[in-house]
DNA sequence: CTCGACCTCTGACAGATGTCACCTCGACGT
DNA sequence: ACGTCGAGGTGACATCTGTCAGAGGTCGAG
C-alpha cells in the first residue's frame, strides 16, 4: 500500500529535486505536482493523494492559505508544510490552518520520507526548536492595522504613500507604525519590519 | 565514464534531494555534499569532482567566493552555480569568479542533468532571459564606500550607527547615503537598499 | 449598559534624514 | 603638470519621522 503525494514548491528544480527524493521510497509515490498554492485544491481533487507538501513562500496563494483551502475541500488529505524558513508565526499559523506537521528545509534528507510516513499515520511532525520558538515569540502583539500598515511600509514607501494607498490620515499611519515600532522593540520602522517579518508576523 | 559532481547547498533537504535528482542520471554520480562555502575546496580536493554545483545564498562564504577560490585551487573543476535568485549583479560576478554556467532553481528539473553535461563538455551554461537582464542592468554604479554604507544601512540602522560602524563622520554617511539614493533612483535608504539588493549590488 | 480594545484623526514637537554647496587630500591617467 | 574621480569632511537647510496628548467613534464581552 503507498502513500500518493502531492508536491506544491514554486521552484521546479526543488520540485523535480523533492520528487525524485521521494519516489526513491518503494511505498512513497509522487503522483502529482504544481507550481503554485491556486493549483493545490484542484490537483488534490484530481489526483486524491495521501498527504500533501506544501511550501509556505510561493507567489500568489502562500502554502498556508493553500493548508485552509485544501482542508476545507478535502478534510482527508493530510498537510505536511515544507518551508525554508522557520519562522515561528508560520509554524502557529499552519497548525491553526490544519497541517499536520511543519518541516524546515535544512533538516537531513533522509528524515522527511520519515514524517511523511508520520503525518499520513495521522501524527504530527513538528521540530521541537522550532516549537519552543514558537512559544517563546507568542502570538502577532501586532493589530490588525498595524500589520496593515508595517506591510506597506516593507517597500519603503513614505508616510504619504502608505497613507493613500490605505485611505488614511498621515497622521494615523504614524501612529499605526509608532505602535508597531514600539511593540517589536525596533528604533524605526525597517528595524520593526525586519523583527516583524522574521517572526512571521507579516 | 560517469561525470563525478559535488553539491553545496545549506539546505540538507534540498541538497539531498538535487543529489537524488542528479544520480538517477546513470553518467551522473554525485560524489561529495557539502553544507557551507567554506567546505567546498577541502571537499573538492579530497573527491576530485569534474563540476561543482554551488548555491549563491549560504552563510559564510558564499557561493561566488568559494568558486573563486575552488578555481583558484583546482581550475580544472567545473564551476555551475545554481540559485534561488536570479540576480544580474549574481551571474557577472559569477562568471567573472570562473564559473562556466548559472542556473535559477526555477527551471524544469529535466534540464539540470543537461546543464550539468554542457558544463563538463566545456560550454557555457546560462539562462537566455537572464542574460539579458544582466545587460540592461549593467554593473554596479555604486562606489565601494556607497556599497558598504548601504550594506551597513540594510538592518534598519541609523546614521549614527553606521557612522561608528564604519569609523566614518555621520555627514559623510548622509553624503554616501545620498549619492547610493541617487544612483538607484529610489526616494529613501530603504528603497535604495531594496533595489541595489534587487540587482545584485550588494 | 459599561468597559476595554481598536481605529481614526488632529496638532505640536524634537530629532533624524536627505540635499546641497563647498572644502581638502591622494591616486590615477594623459 | 594637469584634470578627474573617489573618499572624507563641514555647515546649513527643508523635509520626513517618531512620539505624545487628546478626542471622538465602533464593536464585542461581561
Amino acid at each position: 500500500m503507498t502513500i500518493k503525494l502531492l508536491l506544491a514548491d514554486d521552484q521546479a528544480l526543488v520540485r523535480g529535486a523533492l520528487s525524485a527524493l521521494l519516489n526513491l521510497e518503494s511505498d512513497l509515490e509522487v503522483v502529482a505536482e504544481v507550481g503554485s498554492g491556486a493549483d493545490v485544491v484542484a490537483a488534490a481533487l484530481a489526483h486524491q493523494p495521501d498527504v500533501a507538501l506544501l511550501d509556505v513562500e510561493m507567489p500568489g496563494l502562500d502554502g498556508i492559505s493553500a493548508t485552509a483551502d485544501l482542508k476545507a475541500a478535502a478534510p482527508g488529505i493530510k498537510v505536511l508544510i515544507v518551508t525554508t524558513f522557520g519562522r515561528p508565526g508560520y509554524l502557529r499559523r499552519a497548525l491553526q490552518a490544519g497541517a499536520s506537521g511543519f518541516v524546515v528545509k535544512d533538516t537531513p534528507a533522509a528524515q522527511l520520507a520519515d514524517a511523511v510516513r508520520r503525518v499520513h499515520a495521522g501524527l504530527r511532525v513538528v521540530d521541537p526548536a522550532l516549537a519552543m520558538d514558537s512559544l517563546v515569540a507568542g502570538e502577532s502583539p501586532l493589530t490588525a492595522r498595524e500589520t496593515e500598515v508595517l506591510l506597506a511600509a516593507r517597500d519603503g514607501s513614505s508616510v504619504a504613500a502608505i497613507a493613500a494607498k490605505l485611505f488614511l490620515s498621515e497622521g494615523t499611519v504614524r501612529n499605526h507604525l509608532s505602535a508597531a515600532i514600539g511593540k517589536t522593540g525596533a528604533a524605526n520602522r525597517t528595524e520593526a519590519v525586519l523583527t516583524a517579518d522574521g517572526n512571521g508576523w507579516l
